[in-house]
Formats: structure tokens, C-alpha cells, sequence
DNA sequence: GATGAATGAGGTTTCATTCAT
DNA sequence: AATGAATGAAACCTCATTCAT
């Protein structure tokens, strides 16, 4: 008797191990069989679920995204206050844990693989576009409340990912200078430039 | 008599070779004959000069690294004055040109691979040590001349150059959101931000 | 349910196949595909069961010489006198048909490769010597039944093996002077040497 | 000014350094590129003296073979006495000073390559035939003498020679087993065996 | 005579993919 | 649904050989 979930079920299981995988080795290295091993079946098993090596990779980059995304808004949820939803943001992006980590790695590959694939250029623009419009749109509420620094929002949003890219970037590529600690200094510093003072909105 | 040797040349043949290939279809897809075709030799040759793949492309993304940091030295002192320095500097960061952007791409890949190599972690910390260094000291000379905002140089540096990182990244991916001319909006307005008021200066 | 494993089968049929290469060209010349060729499988399924050649070669290595004594085991327990199962013994090791040839091919092989390669001359070690015992063990039970001239077992199996080992060198290589029939003749000498006097027995 | 002698001198250099090569490596392992080293030359400056790799081992192993016959010759004229001169040659084949022994190897590639190649079986032919048609003329100087044991006496050449090549070969194998001390106890046994009874022969 | 840069054919090895079970 | 044995295309790498200097 064929459970209806265990599709669903057998395929988070394989994007999972893929992510893992591309997060240790990274895509250039990775193997159908160190997926399958990861997820504990075989390779045959893999192929049954996804018909090709690139099906698999960019089905995980996917999931990797679009799972990081939903953690990320149900951070928000929890913060009312627009600078702190900002503040909280930008600290769920610390690649402190093994976990964020990972989707860092897996993030990084993306970006790199999209160089040369229009597909994963799409999924990119689509998600990478959805985020930048959420910091986008706590700038605007914060701005609303003077508690942001006045300003194009879609801009302000690009200054703060990017750099957080950037950051993470240099931080996860092992570099003695960019600590978590400095990371963080850094970014508390943006967010601080991006405040408006609440005594002189409270004047004006 | 030695004849004059052909090593360095071909080395470097066959290393910009190496560069522009991986700029095209990145370190994943490249294969030794496609750099031996690009380097108009044998993929004999090609392993003449590098033992294994591997070497190859280190090889390649040293001299990417290196040689980028000589050009943008050169731009700098083309420009005396701090502020205009640093705007040169960044502006020659733009992946305008298909030079540029090829040096950017090599540079994408670099990170992705150092994520897993720690050969390239420390070829990065060295080169991107650098490059923050510089970076640092022309802000350092610009506060001395108050033309800059007060604050640490190197955490300066640290969010303007991390900053061009994330926005190239996604540049380079072909976003439609982050063209060149938004990319140069951003840097700009970030430039402005790290400005110090000429008023002040004048009273000084 | 597991499917009954053919890994054995297929081990072997490959150790096979690669024996025969090895007989007919040489170990230099072997190629995988000659081997998947003789097997009547791809070079892919090849390296299935055996990750490098040189794994390969030496499983072969060792199936030829383990074989080679099981053979010779069986012969032996078929005679129970002593000087017969020595004459036996001998006769069994003269390269006359194409198998018992091929086999000595193997040895030679073997050994020349073992000159180079530590872990040959352990295989050879251990085979050969328990080679060397059997022998040496069949002289001292023939020794017992006074059927062979006194001295130490070990000495005299080290001049029989030895001697079979020189003369058939010389007549697998295809020397004219050294025949089968003078290989006989040679072998036959050299055991009426270690053969005690009749008379003796007959007084006894 | 060509000296005329360069060219022999050079192509003994070069079949020096094979033979240093195949004895260390073997036949298998050898690259021009090794005997050009151990030359002190390029590889273009081997190929200029031998047309292809072939050529160069063969000749390599001819020179080991021709070579070694000539040293065994110079050391039988030494001895005047038939016994003596048996022993003196066994002696001159155990594989004791690095020299013989690397002769000895060399021998055992020739032969394991004169498996597949007619040219070195003509090669084997004609020098082994020669040894053992020394040995067999001492053996019979010997019978004359009354100091060797009556029988044919290329019979007794061809146990005494194979003997020692099947010692020879378990030494240089690493046989913890047989030891050059045991090897030449081997040797002694069988040419006491050989011997005739001086007493005997007074009386008769 | 001698060199060593350059070649390219040929071999080993890897691994995504298939398919019978 | 799941397996894993088998495949073969494709890639890296080696190295004998050539040839301009």
C-alpha cells in the first residue's frame, strides 16, 4: 500500500542530503553516490526521484533558498518594531550555527553556477528579489516610524544585503580578519548610519 | 647558450587561457582542452607547464588576483586627492567592461573554491588582505585631510569593499534589479555617506 | 530479498581474463581493455570490482598462485608413497600443457614485478613458502621411509624448487636447448640423486 | 673537432643508466626521461643514440648480459683447477655487492620480457647458451680430473645453472627465507653432490 | 652533437545514467 | 518503490617521439 507522501517525503530527504553535500565538498565535486549515501539510499533510488544530476542540484538549490527565506520570516514575525525586525534580520544571517552556514555554502554555489545558467539566473532574480523586497519594505515602515534615516528604500535595502553578502562571503571562506565578531561590528555600523536620531525626530 | 626561455610567456599564455575560460563556463565545466585550444597549444603542452588541473587553475587565480590589484594600484595614482581616489577605485570596480567583469567572475569562482580548499583560503587571505589594506589607508588619508567621516578604517573599508562584493555578485548573476548604473547609484550613495561635510571643513 | 551476489562470479571471471592477458603479453602491456575484452565486459565494469589496475593485477597475482597450489594439493593427495608423490609433484609443474603454462608465466611475471613492489614479495613470501613446506615435508616422510638420501628437508626442497624454477624460466622463454623433455630429463637426474639406495632398503 | 669515440663512449653512459633504471624501477616503470637523468643528458640526446625505447632496452640488455659474461670469464682464469673454478663462478653469481645484484635483475626482465619478444629469446639463446656452455666445459675438465662426478655433463651444467637462477631469483625477491647465506649453503650442498671422491679417484 | 619545448596518441579512471529484477 | 550491477562516454594525464635551434 503506497503512502501518497512518501514522494514528497523521499525528495526533501534527497534535497536535504544534496544540500549537505554541496555544503561540504561544494557542486563541482559532488557525486550522485555521496547524495544517495547522504540520504541513505542508492543511486539508482536518486534517479528515481530526479531524472538527472543537474535536475537534483538545482532542485536542492531551490529548496536551500526558498527554506532559508521562510526561516527568515517567521524571525520577523516575531519582532513588531521595525528597527529591531532589521536588527534581528541581519543577525539571522550570521553564519553562526553549522545550519546557516550550510545555506550560506549552498547560496554561494548558486550565485556562482547562475554565471552560467540562465535557470538558476531566474531562481536568483526571484528570490534573491523577494528578500531584498522584505528588508526593503521594514526600511519603509522604520522610515515611516523615524526611526530609519530618510532615503530610497530599494536602495538602502541593496547597501545593507550586499554587504551582508559580502561579509558572509569573506567570513565563510575561512578568513582570519572577518570573524563572526568583526561581521557583526561591521554590520552594527551600517544599521547604525541607517538611524535616524529618535531625540531629533521627537524635536522635529 | 641558453635560449632565451619561453617558460614565463607560455605560462602566462596559457594561464589567460585558463582565466578566460573559467570566466566563460566557470571551474566546474572547464576541461584542459578547452584551455589548450583557447592557449593555441596541446593539452600536452598545457601539462608541460602545469603537473595536474588543479595546479593549472590555482595557477589562474592567483594571477587573476595579482593582476587585477596592479591595474586598479596603477589607477590610484593616477588621483592625489583621497576622496577622488576612492571613487576612482570603486569605480573601476564596475564589471563595465568585459575585462572587468571576466576578473570578477574568476574572482566569484575563487571564493566558491577556497570555500573548500585551503590552499585558496590563504591565496585569499593574502590578496584580499591587500586589497582591504589599501582600501583603509586611502580612507585613513582622508579623514587626515577631512574629507572623510571619522570612525575605524579598516571597518570602513570592510563595508565598502564587502559592500561591492555582494552588489557585483549579483550583477554579474544578470540580475535585471541590480544593473551597472544601480550598482554605481548604491556605491555612490554610499561614498556620499562616508563624506565628511565640506562646511566643517571650510571652518577648519 | 537480496539478489544472489554475482560479485564472486565476476571476480573471478575478471582474475581469469586478466591472468590470460597477463600470460600472453605481459603485465607491461596489459591493458584494462584488453582484460574487459577477454572477460567479455566493459573496462567500466572492470574498475567496478577492482578500483586501479594494479588492485587488479595483484588479485590476479595472487588467484594464480593460490590456484596453481590448490592444483598441485589435489595431485598430491592421489599418490601415497613418498617418492611418487615427489615424481608426481615434479611432473605436474612441467609447463607442457597451455594452462600449466600460462600459470608459470603468471610466476614469472609476478616475480619480476615483486622486485619492485613490497606488498608481491609478501604474496610471494607466503605462497611460495608454503610451497617450499610441502615439498620439504614430502622429502622428510620419504626420509622416514627411507626412500630419500639423508640431509636437511628444507635444504634439499630449496634445490628441487629452485632447479624446476631456473628450468622452466629457460623453457617458457623458448629456448631451443631447454625442451620439455629435457626439463624432464634434468628433474629426473636430480631425484634419482636424492633417491637412497634400493639396496639398503632391500637389506632392510 | 668530432672525436670519434664520443658516440661509444655516450652509448655506454646511456646503457649504464638503463640498466641502473631497470634495475631499479624495471622494464614496466623505465621512462626515457629516468635514463636521460641518470645519464646526466636530455631525453633528445638518448633518441639521438637510440631510435626508439625499444631499441634502447634491448641493447641495454645485451650490454648486461655480454657484460656480466665478460667478468664471469676474467674470474675462471683465475683458477686453474676444475673444482675450484666451479666454485669461484658460483661464488662470482650470488647476488651480494650491489652490482651483481642489479645485473641480476636486469637478467630477470630480459627474460620476462623474452616471453613475448622473439628478438630477446634469440638474445637469451645465444648468451645463456654460452654460460652454460661454460660451465658444461669446466664440469668436463673436471670429470677428466677425476674431481666431478661422472654424467653428462650439459646435464649437470643445466642443474647446477637453473639451481641458481631459481636461488638468485627468491634473494633478490626479498625472500626473508633465502638469504644469500642460505643460498650459497644451497649451492655448496649441490656441488659437494657434484663432487667425485678424491680417494676413489687416487684408488681407481 | 645536443637540447628541451612541444606534441598527440593512448591509457586509466570517473561517474551519471540505465535497467533488469 | 527501490536497488545496484553494468555501462561507456568523457576527462585527465603520461610519455615516447620529433624537430627547430
Amino acid at each position: 500500500m503506497p503512502r501518497p507522501s512518501v514522494e514528497a517525503e523521499r525528495r526533501e530527504q534527497i534535497l536535504r542530503a544534496a544540500c549537505e553535500v554541496i555544503s561540504e565538498k561544494g557542486y563541482k565535486a559532488l557525486r550522485v553516490t555521496d547524495v544517495a549515501r547522504h540520504a541513505k539510499l542508492s543511486t539508482g533510488s536518486v534517479h528515481y526521484y530526479f531524472e538527472t544530476k543537474r535536475d537534483l542540484v538545482h532542485a536542492a538549490f531551490e529548496w536551500n533558498f526558498s527554506r532559508s527565506l521562510e526561516r527568515r520570516k517567521s524571525i520577523l514575525d516575531r519582532h513588531p518594531n521595525a528597527r529591531d525586525r532589521l536588527h534581528a534580520f541581519v543577525d539571522s544571517y550570521l553564519p553562526r550555527d553549522d545550519e546557516t552556514a550550510a545555506a550560506w555554502r549552498v547560496w554561494a554555489e548558486t550565485w556562482v553556477e547562475a554565471l552560467h545558467d540562465p535557470d538558476l539566473r531566474k531562481l536568483n532574480e526571484r528570490i534573491y528579489g523577494e528578500w531584498r523586497g522584505i528588508i526593503a519594505e521594514i526600511i519603509r515602515l522604520g522610515q515611516a516610524e523615524g526611526l530609519i534615516t530618510p532615503g530610497d528604500p530599494v536602495l538602502l535595502a541593496n547597501v545593507l544585503v550586499s554587504m551582508i553578502d559580502g561579509l558572509a562571503i569573506q567570513a565563510l571562506v575561512g578568513s582570519k580578519h572577518m570573524t563572526i565578531g568583526r561581521m557583526r561590528s561591521v554590520c552594527d555600523h551600517l544599521l547604525e548610519t541607517m538611524s535616524a536620531e529618535p531625540v531629533q525626530a521627537a524635536i522635529g
